[in-house]
DNA sequence: CCTATATAGATTTTT
DNA sequence: TCTATATAGG
C-alpha cells in the first residue's frame, strides 16, 4: 500500500494515483515508465479494483511478462493481467470468433510470415502471375499495409491506380480466400478481425467493456490505426484508458504504427490528464547530453528534453575501423576491458541496424571466446525442423491447414509428392473439407488404384493415429509425433552436419512444451501453439546469463546496460538506404539511434566502418550523417586506423548540421547491381580515390561561414 | 518420387 | 557468403 507510492516522484505519483478517465503519460527514455505502469496497477488492486477488470496491454511478451512479475512483487500473486495485443486478440477470436462471420472458426490457425509468403506464392500460381514480376515478399507488404490500414480488396481495387495496383489487389483476393479456406489468420488478421468481430456486435462488445474496466497500454506511440480503434472501442463511455509513451521512441512505423496517435491523444479523449515525464534515472548526464542533442534535429517532436540528476560520467566514445572485422575485434577488445574494470557480460550489448551484422561480431567472440547470445535474426520457430514438427501439431489442431498438412507429408519422405497432395487436395476441396480429415476419412476405393496410394495410405495411418491421440498435455503429445512420424530419426541422418543442432532443436521444442504445461496445466494444443506463434526471441532473452547480447536497434527498445556498443554508423545502414529518402524516414532513423543510445546506462561506444564485406563483396561507405549532428566536444574520438576515415575526415565536421559529407551523401560512381523491383541505390563506390571526390563543392571552411555561431572546437 | 546440383536472390526493422 | 528454389537425373 504506502509501498506502492513509496519512492515517486510527483509526477510519477500523479500517473500512478489517477482514477478513472484519461490520462497521457509522455515518458522519456528511462523516466521510469514501466515502474509507473506496475505500481498504477498494483494501486487499483490496493484501491479495491478487481484485477480481471485491468487490462494492460504491451508489445512483447517479455515486456508483458515483466510488468506481471513486478506488479506480482507488489501485491502478490494475481492472474495475469497484462498481455500483448497480439495475444489478447488471439484469446478473445479463440473465444467468440464465430459470433463474426468471417469463415474460420475457433480451431484457426496463425499464419506466420513465411506460411503468408507461401500462400502468396500458391496464388500467384493459381493466377497465373509471374513471381518473378511480382515479388511475393512485396505483395506481402502491400497486403498488410492495406490490413493495417483496414482496406479490404474490394477498397484496394477501386483506388488502384494502375495495373501494379490491380494485381496486389487481385493476390489480396486469392490470399483472403485462401486464408479463410484454411481455417487461419495471419498477424494483422488477429487485430483487424477482432476488431471487427467487437464492432458489429454491440452485445459483445458490450461484455467486454463490462469486463475490462481499466485499460493500459505501453509504448501508445507504437499502435497503428487498429489497435488505437480497438482500445478506443473497449474504453467506450467510461474512457478509462492510460496510455503511456514517447513519440521520440516511435520506430515502428513501417509497421502501421502511427506516432500521431500518441500526438493527437488528447484531442481524441478531450479532458486527458497529461502528465510529462522528463527526468532520467537512466543514462550519466553525458549520455543523455549526446541523446538529447542528437534528437533536437528532428521536426516534428513534441519538444522535450530529458534532465538528470546523475553524475557526468564518461564522455561516449567514437571509433572508425578500417573495416567490419576491425571494428569487431575493437568492440571485443573494449567488452574485455569493461569485464576487467569490473562491468559483468550481461550488462553489455551490441546493437546494429541490420541483423546481417551480426555475423562479423559472432566469428570475432568465438574466436575470443567471449560468450554471447544473438536475439533475433534466424528464430527458433523458423527453423526448419522446428516448422516441421510444428506442422503436425497445427494439421491436428486445424484439420483445414493445409499448407501444415502439405509439409507434414513431405517430412519424412514418404513417398507422397506433390501430384499426389494436389489430387487430395482437389478432392477435399470438392468435398468442401480440409485435406486432412479428408485422408483420415477415406477409404480408398476405385478412384485410388493408381501407384500413389502405398504412400498415401501410410500416410492416411499416421493421421489416424495423430488424430486419436489426447491433445494435453502437450509435452506427451509432442512427444508421441515425434515418436510415430519417425522425426527424431529422421533428423539423426549422419549425412547433415547440423543433424546434431536439428536433434538438439527439437527437445528444445519438447522442453518447450514442458514448460508450456507446466505453466498452464489448463490449457491445450491450440493454445500451445497460440504461445509459439505469438512469441519472439526477444521474449526468449535471458538477461540474467553471463554472456554479452547482440541484438538489432529495435529489439533492443524497453531494455537496458551499464555499456552499450552501437555499430556501423555509416550512411546507407544507419540511415538504412531503404529508409532515407523522405524527411520522415530519415526522422525515424534518427529515433532509432536515439533508443539505442538511450539504453546506456554508463558508457556509450559509436563505431563504424570506412569499408564491410556484404554479400561475399567488399563494399565502401561513409559515415552517418547523424554523426555530424552530435555535439563534438561531447564525445571522444579513438583513433582509428584509418587516415581517410578519421580523424581529419570525419572528426572536424562533427557538431556542425549539415557537415561537410552532407545530409545526403551524394551518389558517385556506386555500382549498381540489377535487384529486381524497386531501385536498389547504393552508396557504395569502387575505389578508395572515391573518398576524396565526395562533394568537392562544399569545403569545411564554407559550413563554419554558414553556421557561425557553432563552436567547432 | 527423391536427391544432388545449379542458380538466383538476399539484408531493413517484427507482432 | 548463405539460403531457398528450380531443374535434371536416378
Amino acid at each position: 500500500m504506502t509501498r506502492i507510492l513509496d519512492d515517486l516522484t510527483d509526477a510519477q505519483r500523479e500517473a500512478v494515483t489517477h482514477r478513472d478517465g484519461p490520462m497521457l503519460v509522455v515518458a522519456g527514455a528511462g523516466s521510469g515508465k514501466t515502474r509507473v505502469v506496475t505500481r498504477r496497477i498494483a494501486h487499483l488492486i490496493d484501491q479495491g479494483v478487481r484485477p480481471w477488470q485491468i487490462l494492460a496491454v504491451t508489445f512483447t511478451n517479455k515486456a508483458a511478462r515483466e510488468m506481471h512479475d513486478r506488479v506480482e512483487r507488489l501485491v502478490g500473486p494475481v492472474p495475469a493481467l497484462v498481455t500483448t495485443f497480439h495475444s489478447a486478440c488471439a484469446r478473445w477470436l479463440r473465444r467468440d470468433v464465430e459470433r463474426l462471420d468471417c469463415g474460420r472458426d475457433r480451431r484457426y490457425s496463425i499464419y506466420d510470415d513465411d506460411d503468408q509468403i507461401a500462400v502468396i506464392r500458391a496464388c500467384l500460381k493459381d493466377l497465373d502471375l509471374d513471381e518473378k514480376r511480382f515479388a511475393p515478399r512485396g505483395l506481402s507488404a502491400a497486403i498488410s499495409r492495406s490490413k493495417t490500414e483496414m482496406r479490404t480488396y474490394e477498397e484496394v481495387l477501386a483506388d488502384a491506380h494502375g495495373p501494379r495496383q490491380e494485381v496486389v489487389a487481385e493476390v489480396y483476393q486469392a490470399y483472403e480466400k485462401r486464408l479463410r479456406g484454411a481455417n487461419a489468420v495471419d498477424f494483422d488478421d488477429l487485430l483487424w478481425l477482432t476488431l471487427r468481430m467487437l464492432t458489429s456486435d454491440p452485445e459483445l462488445l458490450a461484455g467486454y467493456q463490462q469486463r475490462y474496466r481499466y485499460l493500459l497500454v505501453d509504448e501508445y506511440q507504437d499502435t497503428n490505426r487498429v489497435q488505437y480503434l480497438l482500445m478506443k472501442a473497449l474504453a467506450g463511455q467510461s474512457r478509462n484508458l492510460h496510455a503511456t509513451g514517447d513519440p521520440d521512441q516511435s520506430i515502428y512505423s513501417w509497421r502501421g504504427a502511427d506516432y500521431r496517435n500518441i500526438m493527437d491523444f488528447e484531442s481524441d479523449y478531450p479532458g486527458t490528464r497529461v502528465v510529462f515525464l522528463e527526468k532520467n534515472y537512466r543514462s550519466t548526464a553525458r549520455i543523455l547530453n549526446v541523446a538529447n542533442e542528437l534528437i533536437s534535429h528532428n521536426a516534428h517532436r513534441y519538444e522535450k528534453r530529458l534532465v538528470t540528476d546523475a553524475a557526468q560520467g564518461e564522455r561516449p566514445a567514437f571509433f572508425c575501423a578500417a573495416d567490419d572485422r576491425t571494428e569487431a575485434a575493437w568492440v571485443v577488445r573494449e567488452v574485455r576491458r569493461l569485464e576487467r574494470a569490473g562491468t559483468p557480460l550481461d550488462e553489455i550489448a551490441v546493437f546494429y541496424r541490420v541483423n546481417a551484422l551480426s555475423r562479423t561480431f559472432e566469428e570475432v567472440l568465438i574466436r575470443e571466446s567471449v560468450p554471447y547470445t544473438i536475439v533475433g535474426g534466424v528464430r527458433f520457430y523458423e527453423r526448419k525442423e522446428i516448422k516441421d514438427v510444428l506442422a503436425y501439431l497445427k494439421a491436428v489442431a486445424n484439420p483445414r491447414d493445409n499448407a501444415a498438412f502439405r509439409r507434414l507429408a513431405g517430412a519424412p519422405p514418404r513417398g507422397v509428392g506433390v501430384k499426389t497432395l494436389d489430387a487430395l487436395e482437389a478432392l477435399a476441396a470438392q468435398r468442401g473439407a480440409g485435406m486432412m480429415e479428408t485422408l483420415v476419412a477415406e477409404d480408398f476405393g476405385e478412384a485410388w488404384t493408381g501407384r500413389y496410394t502405398k504412400g498415401l495410405k501410410a500416410l492416411r495411418a499416421l493421421c489416424r493415429a495423430l488424430a486419436a491421440l489426447p491433445r494435453a498435455p502437450v509435452r506427451a503429445f509432442v512427444e508421441a509425433v515425434l515418436e510415430h512420424a519417425g522425426l527424431k530419426d529422421h533428423y539423426r541422418d549422419p549425412d547433415d552436419i547440423r543433424s546434431e543442432d536439428r536433434v538438439e532443436n527439437i527437445e528444445g521444442l519438447v522442453n518447450r512444451a514442458a514448460e508450456f504445461d507446466a505453466e498452464r496445466p489448463d490449457a491445450d494444443l491450440a493454445a500451445f501453439l497460440e504461445d509459439v506463434a505469438l512469441v519472439t526471441d526477444v521474449d526468449e532473452w535471458n538477461s540474467e546469463s553471463r554472456q554479452i547480447t547482440l541484438m538489432s536497434m529495435h529489439a533492443a527498445k524497453g531494455l537496458e546496460f551499464r555499456a552499450v556498443f552501437v555499430a556501423g554508423l555509416e550512411e546507407g545502414l544507419l540511415p538504412h538506404r531503404n529508409s532515407m529518402d523522405t524527411d520522415a524516414e530519415r526522422e525515424e532513423e534518427r529515433r532509432l539511434l536515439y533508443v539505442a543510445m538511450t539504453r546506456a546506462k554508463e558508457r556509450l561506444y559509436l563505431s563504424a566502418a570506412k569499408q564491410r564485406l556484404q554479400w561475399g563483396e567488399i563494399t565502401m561507405s561513409l559515415p552517418s550523417s547523424f554523426l555530424d549532428e552530435l555535439p563534438a566536444e561531447e564525445v571522444e574520438c579513438l583513433p582509428g586506423e584509418d587516415e581517410v576515415f578519421a580523424p581529419e575526415g570525419l572528426v572536424p565536421s562533427m557538431g556542425r548540421p549539415g557537415g561537410y559529407y552532407g545530409r545526403r551523401a551524394p551518389v558517385r560512381s556506386g555500382r549498381r547491381r540489377k535487384l529486381g523491383a524497386g531501385q536498389w541505390r547504393r552508396r557504395t563506390f569502387e575505389d578508395e580515390d572515391a573518398w576524396d571526390d565526395l562533394d568537392p563543392g562544399l569545403e569545411p571552411e564554407d559550413e563554419i561561414q554558414e553556421h557561425p555561431d557553432d563552436d567547432v572546437g
